[in-house]
DNA sequence: CCTGTTGTCTATAGGTTCATAGATGGAATA
DNA sequence: TATTCCATCTATGAACCTATAGACAACAGG
């Protein structure tokens, strides 16, 4: 059914050149099943056709299904908070570190986009205790975002009749909804980040030339 | 595993008092089974736990779960379009046109989320044939919204440097995202979609009171 | 009161899927 | 060369899930 890969197809039977721990690949292959049917959608076997092996040796490299996903949906947000973080914390204006967390928050998609999209559209498929660990996370992210945008109102950069949370579930929406329609071989990320970061600032209506701060 | 019904158990054996044809309330049931663990994640025997009924008795509904999965996307869609390309086509300015195909695109939410919820995650996992035709619908829907917004940067309502196409992504995406975070008791859909609206035609940003038009 | 219709039930066949157990054979190491 | 480790294989059990077949009870209309 799934096409295999023809790089990891070994004529033979057994063996690759592998040096030893391909679980990368692995999980690599898993994310790629993932992202296109969903968790459910997809079995095992589906994961090993991609590999060019047998479905019984998968459970060498994770204790179950559920755990690969919970591995996919960890890559795809490895790295995520911390950089959020750490913008949310710099120098700048609020309009200018809001402007970076989108960039930073759209970068992932061009060399990870699946395991974006297992994190996206699948993590609520994990077991209970996992879930939790990483939906706080993601709680954790919007806070991060919400509270830029607060300052941005605050220092007055933003309108003062803003109304931050539901500005920070847009644009998060806007953001995340880009994994679903991304591809990497049309408009770079760097562009569609810099788009939405004008959209969200400026708007889309057209204005006399005006000097724009008070 | 799934909840039972309170309503819909009937202490005893079998008969309700349905007065016939109950078919809404099982594609009703389907769609919040669907909407809450995917297509995949979920079995007729948890559509039949939340209606009271054993699982086989589905099958006097419809003829296969796909075939469940594609009646409950037809209501998430219903009506959508033809009001969309009513706006679309009506009178007014492209921004208030804008402004109207928004609040129009959330409404469903309130009263049909479900059916919503599982038409935009779900939808992908429908056999070919019926997949191709709601998928045209989805493309018809964006084409509406890039269309006027096209009318509004040549009539100068909008900026001549706007990414018309990135725009209506975001826009899309900005408004189905909703469907994941919204919940009925917290704020009216109507203020979400005003909000969404103001942002997206003035932005974030604080201006002097200027007249706005050049 | 008889009969057809409707909605539900019981029972089950058949397929798919996850996961475990144990064998095997090449590579690395001693 | 002998031994150990690693990665994969074969084989299979057990659970689950969809879908079909056929029985049956309540009600409606004549």
């Amino acid at each position: 059914m799934a096409v295999v890969s023809i790089a990891s197809r070994r004529a033979g039977q057994r063996r690759a050149g592998s040096p030893r721990r391909r679980a990368p690949q692995i999980i690599a292959a898993a994310a790629r099943v993932f992202a296109e049917r969903g968790f459910h959608g997809a079995s095992t076997q589906d994961i090993a056709d991609v590999l060019g092996i047998r479905q019984a040796s998968l459970y060498y490299y994770f204790a179950s299904k559920e755990d690969a996903l919970e591995l996919v949906c960890l890559k795809g947000v490895e790295g995520f908070f911390e950089a959020a973080k750490a913008i949310a914390a710099g120098p700048g204006p609020a309009s200018e570190r809001l402007a970076r967390l989108i960039q930073s928050h759209l970068a992932p998609l061009a060399d990870r986009s699946d395991f974006v999209k297992v994190f996206l559209n699948e993590r609520q498929h994990l077991p209970g205790e996992s879930r939790r660990r990483i939906g706080k996370w993601s709680r954790g992210l919007e806070r991060i975002f919400e509270d830029v945008i607060r300052e941005g109102v605050r220092s007055a950069e933003f309108r003062h009749d803003l109304d931050t949370r539901l500005a920070t579930l847009a644009i998060l929406g806007m953001a995340n909804a880009t994994a679903s329609w991304y591809r990497k071989e049309e408009v770079p990320i760097d562009r569609i980040a810099a788009e939405f970061v004008r959209l969200v600032r400026d708007g889309m209506v057209a204005r006399v030339p005006a000097r724009r701060r008070r």
